[in-house]
DNA sequence: GATAGAATGTAAGCAAGTTTACATTTGAGC
DNA sequence: GCTCAAATGTAAACTTGCTTACATTCTATC
């Protein structure tokens, strides 16, 4: 339904021209962590733009009660930090790596020097910033208005492009900021109108049933 | 404590330089909505800049059960549409004229073209861009982890500037997303702790003792 | 295969926000 | 000053998601 550039929701390293790439990769300082250490914390003022060559980062924050939320998770050729470049706003979550990391990085005056030279480049981080915020605006936007099946039916779809979900019902339920029953009560629904079967670490899709689902009650299309 | 640059967070006019405004005056198509009629319809794929002159504009959907919730209302010298722009996502929300506005558009091609000769007009949507994304970010961050009460004066602080906030309980309401009956429980609280002093549309706010109140149950300070 | 750890299904009680309803207070305009 | 619509305070019943708990099912690995 909504036309899209391919550009639309793909990592930045995707969508730059092999030129643009090259720079970043050249003027980046490399820097590998290890599973689970601290990249930034909450709060940090450091400024530069990063991006993900090897393995995964979470984002996320303590809640005061000692739980954890998660935020979202990035992987190889997605940036982060671009608010500290632009907005010299201080870093809103706190990152880790998982599995090993390796991460460029670039000082904040080299890269808006660049971004000066470059439309090509400015284009590209317009277009990852601009469909991250509509993305997060969406989310904002069903939490509101739809219920668990439905918010948890169009995330299904984003993520199971090929009719089947790999995750387990926890990953889910850090993905949607739920916990893990509430995730398990609406796969029981889901599966009793007979959209999704369950399996042991993975869901498979009866795609267009469950499109059909989402699309009866209301909204447009998951961006994925 | 956040060290921002004066740009975050305020509106794309502001932030341009003249030479830069009075190009985008020139170059858009200037329409006048009267109060209540629509300027576009969620869904819809027109692309181009919309920047406000003269009035606001409220976004928002209708819920399925005849509700309406509000995502947020812009005035004069804010743009929006930039997803048409780059992402080439449809519109995520309804928009309509809160008492008569000026609306400036410009085609997508024209700005795009502009953009690339102009450095300082992609940095300055970038801020915008990036500004809007990290409040959305924080706004979906402490509707998970702070009860309502800190989410009230949260927004309170943003708010209210110089102390007073004129609002209606239904407006904040609207604003936060809950019913008014939650807000007004949590003014009760804030009442309790004297943190601030109810009146008839508006809420006298103890600026200090609030901005400690929030600080002590975590987070960052509002963006605003 | 046997087994242990991980993932899942489900129930009970709790917490927080919603809707509905109604009494009270306020202030703008006559 | 009076009046009335708007705004506010509060209660009751309901909904939904959370936490805790526990039984069951699956699968990697020995």
């Amino acid at each position: 339904m909504s036309t899209q550039t391919p550009a639309a929701g793909r990592p930045l390293i995707e969508i730059l021209p092999e030129s643009e790439v090259s720079w970043l990769r050249r003027a980046a300082r490399w820097r590998t962590f290890q599973d689970g250490r601290m990249i930034h914390m909450r709060g940090d003022t450091r400024a530069g733009l990063s991006f993900i060559d090897k393995g995964c980062v979470r984002f996320g924050n303590p809640g005061t009660d000692g739980s954890y939320v998660v935020a979202s998770t990035m992987g190889p050729g997605e940036c982060f930090g671009e608010a500290t470049l632009f907005a010299d706003l201080p870093r809103t979550h706190e990152a880790v790596a998982v599995g090993a990391a390796t991460i460029g990085m670039i000082k904040r005056e080299v890269l808006l020097e660049r971004l000066d030279a470059s439309p090509v480049l400015a284009r590209a981080m317009l277009t990852v910033v601009t469909s991250r915020l509509y993305g997060v605006l969406h989310v904002l936007d069903d939490a509101q208005r739809l219920t668990m099946p439905v918010r948890l039916a169009k995330h299904l779809l984003q993520v199971g492009a090929k009719g089947i979900v790999s995750l387990t019902q926890q990953q889910l339920a850090d993905r949607l900021g739920v916990s893990r029953v509430t995730i398990s009560k609406a796969l029981t629904m889901l599966a009793e109108e007979d959209l999704i079967n369950r399996g042991y670490g993975r869901i498979l899709l009866r795609t267009g049933k469950l499109r059909n689902f989402v699309e009866a009650r209301n909204t447009l299309l998951p961006i994925g």
